[in-house]
RNA sequence: UCCUAAGUAGCUCAGCUGGUUAGAGCAUCUGACUGUUAAUCAGAGGGUCCCUGGUUCGAGUCCAGGCUUGGGAGCCA
């Protein structure tokens, strides 16, 4: 047998005549002669052509839909339409047979939802080889364009007895026997016993350790698992996701903004040049899918146009003043069409305001500052009050359409009786942070940072629409299979 | 967690104002055909109509409760 290569090394070979062997899966078999065969190298097939009068019957019947073939032959034009090349097989060994009876995947359409109940069989399928490719190739330009920025890549604890980050319920870390906790006189679980001797939780954003780095390294950022406990039931929240998150020292809100719309632009340009024939199966399958939707809800734009708007076109910013504003005189708030009208300033807003602002008023992303201060998180840099006497600080939310909030990012506070004050305003306690506090005792300094959802990030590029397609296998709330 | 829609064959779905033996396409199996592109043609098998209870002479269909899934909302990335 020859030695092995890959599929896609051959669909675009014009050197003819030479045996090769391709070992991959069977999509389909047609006319007791054609093979369909992917390896997961492209999102192509080849096709191996075999000749069924000399071939043993058995053997023929044992190519099967999902079935494992090593397939050796010529490679030669092919005869047919739909494609330049072809293999015509001297020999097949089925590697893995497939009963046709049970394989759950068939040459057909399959909804996502049944796909999502056999996750660990649909990678298999046209769709998801393509957006996990996609998946890949964002993650590899993310850390590309940190590295050549000269960011420096932060692992920080995935464990962490700190639960003041704010940022959600948060899953508890222990190795205390649940049938038999160990307790303290007053009832209360004594957590010296457990395996760290305190409580501890998985992290919820690995923020507060970053600005920590970004305190002797500059630039640096963070790319791992988040987890949130959450109860949430949408199509855009997980219980276990990855979250871009960059710390910059030096940094104020405008250059934060500038870096987060260029890391967008620039791993969306990546995926565009990098993952060409993904992009275009997906295009045309969003496009197919929105052929049975009213034409008032169909897309504007196919998948790659819009890819290659976001591209050329400067995020709207705006301050959250400004949008509350526009929104106060849009049509649907003047003609009562929001769930929640917008009376006055302070008001947070709802998925409806952010997606009119993206969707229909601006239509293109949305960079916005300055909320007020009591929706927002104690590390934020407070700004001075306004002539309104309005208290607000240096946020920026990123929105995206379809997607909603992609990035949410500030400048920190870096003066520390500023931070101690809002700390103890909003109850969070200043002692056991004390080592947070320390970046603002020795040497502090202006510096701004964000967090970017990846699996949102993953959704806006492959044009899926549901969080649960974009991760290879979802937890969410009831849900930790595989 | 709240609102809303749905759950019928392996998959995607139809099934009217309650009525006798619950259908289609694809998939599977058998046979035919053999340059096909989700091959085609003929035939066959395949059902806890989500579960529990109720109304009724009679329930896939109506009612109540539950379970599961989709969509929307909140929390956020």
């Amino acid at each position: 047998m020859a030695k092995r290569i890959q599929i896609k090394d051959i669909l675009n070979t014009s050197e003819f005549n030479r045996q090769v062997t391709i070992m991959g899966w069977v999509k389909t078999f047609r006319n007791n002669q054609f093979i369909a065969i992917n390896d997961g190298s492209c999102i192509h097939n080849i096709q191996a052509v075999v000749d069924f009068n000399n071939t043993d019957e058995t053997l023929l019947k044992r190519i099967t839909t999902g079935a494992a073939v090593a397939v050796t032959g010529n490679i030669v034009e092919s005869l047919g339409k739909g494609q330049k090349v072809e293999i015509k097989v001297t020999d097949l060994e089925i590697l893995g047979d497939s009963d046709p009876e049970k394989f759950p995947l068939q040459p057909k359409k399959h909804s996502l939802e049944f796909l999502r109940e056999i996750a660990h069989l649909r990678f298999r399928t046209n769709t998801f080889n393509a957006v996990f490719k996609i998946r890949h190739s964002l993650s590899f330009a993310v850390h590309q364009f940190f590295n050549e920025k000269g960011f420096v890549y932060m692992h920080t604890p995935i464990i962490t007895a700190s639960d003041a980050e704010g940022a959600g319920e948060m899953f508890r870390v222990s190795t205390l026997d649940p049938d038999n906790m160990p307790r303290n006189v007053d009832g209360s679980i004594n957590y010296k016993e457990d395996f760290f001797g305190k409580a501890t939780n998985l992290t919820v954003s690995g923020q507060l350790e970053g600005e920590l780095a970004a305190m002797a390294f500059g630039n640096v950022y963070t790319f791992g698992p988040t987890f949130r406990a959450e109860n949430s039931n949408t199509t855009r929240h997980l219980a276990e996701f990855w979250m871009i998150e960059p710390e910059m020292a030096f940094y104020d809100l405008d250059d934060n903004m500038d870096l987060a719309e260029e890391l967008l632009k620039y791993v969306i340009k990546y995926a565009l040049e990098n993952c060409a024939d993904e992009l275009e199966f997906l295009k045309e399958r969003l496009l197919e899918e929105e052929k049975s939707k009213p034409a008032a809800e169909r897309s504007e734009l196919d998948l790659i146009s819009k890819l290659k708007f976001c591209l050329d076109n400067e995020f709207e910013r705006l301050t959250y003043t400004q949008a509350i504003q526009i929104l106060k005189s849009s049509k649907p708030n003047q003609k009562k069409q929001f769930k929640y009208l917008i009376n006055e300033w302070g008001a947070d807003l709802q998925s409806e305001h952010e997606r009119f602002l993206v969707e229909k008023h601006f239509k293109k992303p949305v960079i916005l500052t300055n909320y007020p201060a009591e929706i927002k998180s104690f590390y934020m840099r407070q700004n001075d009050t306004d002539e309104n006497g309005k208290n607000t600080v240096r946020a920026m939310d990123i929105l995206f359409p379809g997607i909603g909030e992609i990035i949410g990012g500030s400048q920190r506070e870096e003066r520390l009786e500023k931070l101690e004050q809002r700390m103890h305003d909003m109850n969070i306690p200043t002692e056991e942070m004390s080592w947070y506090l320390d970046t603002r005792r020795f040497g502090s300094a202006f510096h701004s940072g964000f967090g970017l959802g990846f699996e949102r990030l993953v959704l806006f590029v492959t044009g899926m629409t549901n969080i649960r397609d974009v991760i290879p296998f979802p937890r969410t709330p009831k849900h930790a299979e595989f």
